[in-house]
DNA sequence: TCCCCCATTGTTAGCGGTATCAAAGCGGCA
DNA sequence: TGCCGCTTTGATACCGCTAACAATGGGGGA
């Protein structure tokens, strides 16, 4: 095993080097390099030159201390999935265009790292937070935080009431559930996604809601959890019932990949046994085969216009507090009137 | 439209308020924070109370100012895929342990984007990067960039030859490529990935020298890009052809998946007329019906490794220049021998 | 009793920038 | 010639925090 020696590391330029090497004060590089037009264009040329000469770039975190400001915005997501970061390019787009970095914070839906990182950020690291989902309002930990400027993107987060940019989930899922009625289906199931999850709450409720409407029975809804295992076991146990439904609504596409697994596995077929629909509309229900049935739910837009949003606060502006997005329904391959209607 | 006012945002308290607030100095108040041992615990006793009263909480800016250090880690990666989320959650699991924080930096496969975080952190922003793969060196634009401490993760960077933990993915997909010839095959082809990924550079010559040395044609070689969609049309084309492949290599697994979807649309099957080998043993690749035979790559520990090297990078403790892990292939539902063997 | 030492707290100099105010130099005009 | 005002540059306070050094006071040993 070859160790390499560390490689001795140059104490990076500061202003005042600049400043020495051209005995100038550093008041004038500080200009040279933010108000040149303040300047003589030979000073500036001069402190350019020796400024590429030396290596020097200005230390942020020396500027950030001085003006207060970092420009940078923490978007906190709760887990690495490609839906939640079809939202994060929106926001990405958003923040390249109006001065901003991003750098995504991930919180494995952990409560107390969520509540981290709002804390980095209160004590000046960013300048504001984009909370994409969140904790559970009852998971939360008792520690008193400070909220830095923050907006919710995809829901509102109970308790808080941070200004949001979101779906409305409880409305979308209706629909869903409604999608399925109306092809006849009457035992309608539903797997829901990862109990800690808001966003799983609001679409079950959806659900339940759009079945009590039609006056159906809900007790073909189960527990689950955003990934296919979860969408296959769930479905493995509504397939042991002595009466099965013929379609089921999942909480996401992923439970609905696991789902169809599950039916094909006990020699079934979808749509023709058993009809499943799916949520979120990612990639993935497009380029799985069969095609999955889908709610489809704005996500760069969402980011968009929250970092959108962030942004007229951090700059004082006016904002709605409140924003809805419209979704809708994709109708693909494995959604059909049932058998016997 | 109901706007509403921006909320007036109170100055956070600093360690002068605090001082002020209890009549000590702002000294005491700093031990009190980060030293408390050097304090009567009366005096912490009485500061930690006004701490909590005012709401006080240190300057993360002003500290890492004074201190020079940040422990932050940029995580610069060129796209958010699964895969690369792989790396990161190994990443993070390590800087956890070691107390550093780490943001996700996505480049979109952009030198320019990927040279502008490199600067952010060499103007002290975060005390090193680790690089996720990275741009084709040709693509790098010209301007001079200064190095923080960086660790290359997955392959080795070109030019600038950063410490690095990967694998060998030309050995990997020479595996690969000899599972195939191993089965049977003669007629393999290859669809490789985005053209600006150096991984997927290696991926084909692994691919090339393998069918070299086995005497074989390598005239089914056709470019693609890490996507479903575009492994759906390189098949098209290779299915296309007077004589077809009877194998195929994808240089990940979400391009094999276009590739099946493509052979089944013709009416072929998979692996019964054409065996689909994957690379990188993704989820996606055991979720897929029928599941994907591929290479696994070990995402989680090449993060977790890189991250404890750049962690003693910045210790100045020796490390190991390049630090290669291994690689096996994952034997699934897509490989078979030839019909005509 | 005196002195030394240690425990505890205070004072202050930066970290590397930017902004404010002051000063210098120069041209124009009465 | 004297004065005004503009352009250009310099000196310095300060953002909030930590660390080095100074100061204070009390207890214990000679």
């Amino acid at each position: 095993m070859s160790m390499s020696a560390p490689p001795l590391q140059r104490r990076p330029a500061t202003i005042k080097d600049v400043a020495r090497e051209l005995d100038i004060s550093v008041a004038t590089v500080s200009r040279a390099m933010s108000k040149p037009h303040l300047l003589r264009p030979a000073t500036v040329a001069r402190v350019r030159e020796a400024v590429e000469r030396l290596g020097y770039r200005p230390n942020l975190v020396a500027q950030n201390l001085k003006l207060g400001s970092t420009r940078i915005i923490y978007v906190v997501v709760p887990a690495m999935s490609l839906f939640f970061f079809d939202v994060f390019r929106g926001i990405e787009r958003a923040a390249l265009e109006q001065g901003y970095s991003v750098v995504a914070a991930h919180t494995g839906r952990d409560p107390v790292r969520e509540g981290e990182y709002f804390d980095q950020v209160a004590c000046g690291r960013a300048d504001g937070v984009l909370l994409v989902s969140s904790a559970r309002l009852e998971t939360r930990p008792p520690h008193q935080h400070q909220y830095p400027p923050t907006v919710s993107v995809l829901e509102v987060d109970e308790g808080r009431e941070f200004p949001s940019v979101r779906v409305d989930h409880v409305a979308a899922a209706a629909m869903a559930t409604n999608h399925l009625i109306e092809l006849g289906h009457r035992r309608i199931a539903h797997i829901s996604g990862n109990a800690l999850a808001p966003m799983a709450e609001h679409r079950r409720r959806g659900f339940l809601q759009a079945m009590a409407a039609a006056g159906l029975s809900t007790e073909y809804c189960v527990p689950g959890e955003f990934s296919p295992e979860a969408g296959q076991a769930a479905m493995e146990i509504l397939l042991a019932r002595a009466v099965r439904p013929t379609a089921v609504f999942a909480s996401s596409d992923e439970i609905a990949v696991g789902a169809i697994r599950a039916i094909k596995a006990a020699g079934l077929s979808v749509p023709g046994d058993i009809s499943v629909m799916g949520y979120e509309d990612q990639r993935l229900s497009r380029i799985y085969d069969p095609q999955i049935s889908t709610v489809h739910i704005p996500t760069f837009d969402l980011g968009y216009q929250a970092m959108t949003k962030l942004r007229r606060i951090l700059a004082r502006e006016p904002y709605e507090h409140d924003v809805l997005l419209p979704t809708h329904i994709v109708v693909r391959a494995t959604t059909a009137a049932p058998k016997q209607a």
